[in-house]
DNA sequence: GCGATAAACTGACCGTGGTCAATAATAAAA
DNA sequence: TTTTATTATTGACCACGGTCAGTTTATCGC
């Protein structure tokens, strides 16, 4: 027999998460210690624990809500340049933390299920696919492929170029996240035409 | 005034890596712990961390080593018959463990230089490239973009592929697994054609 | 050969993620 | 209300990655 969940049980996590919040915010992830949290949260270490089988599912449930937020704010691109810019945005919103491509690699498929970053890149994927199918009858992409298709793999060049713009502490960040966006136009290009 | 390198120091880091190899054979990424390793390798745990900087770069080094000499295996592709071929068994390679997919996330680009990742990353962009090069003459790819562009792409959907298919314990692996060649193949047909 | 100096190695120690048997709080049953 | 069953919480404890002051071993100039 399944009991209701309790109020206190979701009072709980949100005073989790909020700590995670702040902290991130803070600190970012790599700083993230989870006695901290707790100790925000003003719980004991071991609800953490029963709220969220590890810190860094815990970590995929916060970006998500980051994400998810950023995503939701995109507009379907209408032209060329909009997609660019699109794309960008994502771009830049992955490449941000070295975890926040880690926990992607980790989180966005079925191992993430539930913690909700598969559902920002499906949404991610709608908003881009919408675009294109409107973009392909006035002849503005060249490739006639399946819009979802063509969405999902753009969302895999996206993540790519954010993967290879992570670059080691006091590297010349600036010129590596430039050669990664242009890698990223080019490979965008290649796929679309234009 | 910098000295040569002494024989033993090679030596040393041959032992805790042939000690990393027989643990990974053993248990997989995941299970092997630096505590082991050192007993095996007859060092001293200060030794391992004089020698890499973290547990991580271990992996990745080790990594590096199986996967080029996977990579060194696979032919040229000569036709799209090749090239689905050679992709499947990169998209393999990858996704066999799931720290597999979070060290290429972390060490391919320009964080892992020196590790071998990136360069056996490249090598398998030139293969493809090669292929694809020798291709389009003879209209076997729609797409007349760069080979190496096409080939870097290529390379970001089997590695977006692949993170897909990462799924949790006890999920249905195989389905997991289908999915995502499904996925590849119609995303590769997407990029060129056919 | 013999110091002097740099490189390699050691192992006790620490920080932090994660566990679990015991306890408290709550919802359902009597 | 009182009792019972289930869920939520606790905090001492452990495992393991990583550090560092001190020691040993090698290479160099003489």
């Amino acid at each position: 027999m399944t009991r209701k969940v309790q109020a206190r049980t979701l009072a709980t996590r949100d005073r989790l998460l909020a700590a995670g919040r702040e902290l991130w915010a803070e600190g970012g992830a790599s700083g993230l210690r989870t006695d901290e949290v707790v100790l925000r949260a003003g719980t004991a270490k071991g609800t953490f624990f029963a709220h969220f089988p590890d810190r860094d599912h815990f970590l995929a449930t916060l970006l998500a809500e980051q994400l998810t937020a950023r995503v939701a704010a995109l507009p379907v691109p209408a032209d060329r340049a909009d997609l660019q810019a699109v794309l960008a945005a994502i771009f830049t919103a992955f490449a941000e933390e070295a975890d926040t491509v880690a926990l992607l690699a980790r989180f966005s498929g079925p191992a993430g299920a539930g913690l909700g970053l598969d559902l920002m890149i499906c949404a991610a994927i709608e908003r881009l696919a919408q675009g294109l199918a409107a973009m392909q009858p006035r002849g503005l992409v060249a490739n006639r492929a399946e819009p979802a298709v063509l969405a999902e793999a753009l969302m895999a060049l996206v993540f790519h170029a954010a993967a290879s713009a992570q670059c080691p502490l006091h590297g010349d960040r600036a010129a590596v996240r430039a050669r990664a966006e242009a890698l990223l136009q080019a490979m965008t290009a290649a796929l679309l035409g234009g």
